[in-house]
DNA sequence: TCTGGGGTCCTAGGACCC
DNA sequence: TCTGGGGTCCTAGGACCC
């Protein structure tokens, strides 16, 4: 029988932030070290040592570890290093797919004949990451994305951890429900409260027990985890789907005038990345979160999509309008504004042509642009001309 | 753990269309 | 005119991830 080979690696960087800290600055090295003071943005090992966390209160993060170097973040250093750190991945191969700023999965099951087993593509890779970069990194290899993601996780940190095949399910179902990926902390409380403590515990369920408990999306991912399977392929190009900014208030309560103001500054800051990043938005997106700590959303989806600040913000301020009797009530501690349902700028431009087409002819003047641009770039054109007779949204020029 | 900032994906109801 | 199945889009909320 054909046996699938662990070829997939899951790459993820120590202590991204933190880490950095401590190759830029040789006093930082040893020593525990906290990026972010009035929040816990990143910590070193030897912080983590004394029980700090990321996301954990500044105040309370110096109590447990008095003696820890707190340093404001860098956000261009780090952007820079993870930068330096992607052309080690791209160079090792092309299939990568980026899951945030400090991790990857890469594809390396084609690589036998050139490069060696991925075992030994992963040894070399985290000695290039430390040589080249100066940052330590760990790695899991398995058959699945998932096990390699669960691999890394329990090798951290400075480690390299290989899942055999043969050996999924003897690594898997001694761990605790927590260490699945997706499994957070409602999740791991329904399964606890059921007596599900470990993996193996989980993947005696039937199907339909996981699904009847947790819903039928997150029951069957679950039952298929728990089971070691995993089809999802590391995918490559993958564009952000939203684009967001967002500012703590405080338990002040603030004016009219000054929600305004903060929201015109933050809808500017991420209008600038929308437009920088060659997108138009569909849908924005208001946050809110209130003295209670309850959360809300508002959004508006636009006729036509655009990347233009006075639009998005006028909208911006509709939806602000009509969550302010909600906000007089509860009291605002948090405002945000995201921008959903992206396109790339072109793809509008791509629509225009199809706009004068006659329906009988679509097709191919659909097939004459997949010529000319890809199959990838006419996507969204195609549902754009799908809807002949109805106006295209079009980008002003 | 009394709470930052940046994201992803899923669910569910209602409107609307064929 | 009534009824039905199937599909998409929009809005709002929630869980989860780093």
């Amino acid at each position: 029988m054909f046996v699938e080979m662990a070829g997939i690696l899951h790459a993820d960087l120590d202590a991204f932030y933190a880490s950095v800290e401590q190759r830029d600055d040789a006093r930082l090295r040893g020593r525990p070290v906290i990026v972010g003071s009035g929040v816990v943005l990143a910590a070193s090992y030897e912080a983590k040592a004394f029980g700090v966390r990321t996301a954990m209160n500044g105040r309370q993060a110096r109590q447990l570890c008095p003696d820890a170097v707190v340093v404001q973040p860098r956000m261009s250093a780090y952007a820079a290093a993870s930068r330096a750190v992607f052309e080690v991945f791209k160079q090792t191969t092309p299939v990568v797919e980026g899951l945030s700023i400090d991790e990857a999965f890469l594809d390396v099951r084609g690589l036998w004949r050139i490069d060696g087993p991925p075992t030994e593509i992963a040894r070399r890779l985290r000695r290039e990451v430390l040589e080249r970069v100066g940052l330590p990194i760990t790695v899991g290899v398995a058959r699945t994305k998932f096990l390699a993601k669960v691999a890394s996780a329990v090798a951290k940190p400075d480690g390299l951890l290989v899942v055999p095949p043969d050996q999924e399910l003897a690594f898997l179902h001694p761990l605790a429900v927590e260490r699945l990926w997706g499994v957070g902390p409602v999740t791991a409380r329904k399964l606890r409260d059921k007596g599900l403590t470990t993996v193996g515990e989980v993947a005696q369920l039937r199907r339909r027990s996981l699904a009847a408990m947790l819903g039928p999306a997150a029951g069957n991912h679950l039952y298929a985890l728990a089971h070691g399977q995993d089809p999802r392929p590391v995918e490559t190009g993958r564009r952000r789907r939203s684009i967001g900014s967002q500012c703590a208030l405080g338990r002040r309560e603030r004016t009219g005038d000054e929600l305004e103001a903060i929201l015109a500054a933050l809808l500017d800051r991420v209008a600038r990345r929308l437009r920088s990043g060659r997108r138009v938005c569909h849908t924005v997106v208001l946050r809110l979160r209130f003295g209670d700590f309850t959360r809300a959303t508002r959004s508006h989806t636009l006729a036509e999509a655009t990347d233009e600040t006075p639009a998005l913000l006028a909208t911006a301020r509709l939806l602000l309008r009509d969550a302010s009797a909600l906000i007089e009530r509860k009291g605002l501690t948090l405002l945000g504004v995201a921008l959903s349902n992206l396109d790339e700028a072109n793809a509008v431009q791509l629509a225009l042509p199809i706009q004068r087409c006659p329906a009988s002819s679509l097709d191919t003047a659909l097939d004459t642009l997949r010529d000319r641009y890809g199959s990838r770039a006419v996507g969204r054109a195609s549902t754009l001309g799908r809807r002949v007779g109805q106006p295209v949204p079009l980008l002003p020029d």
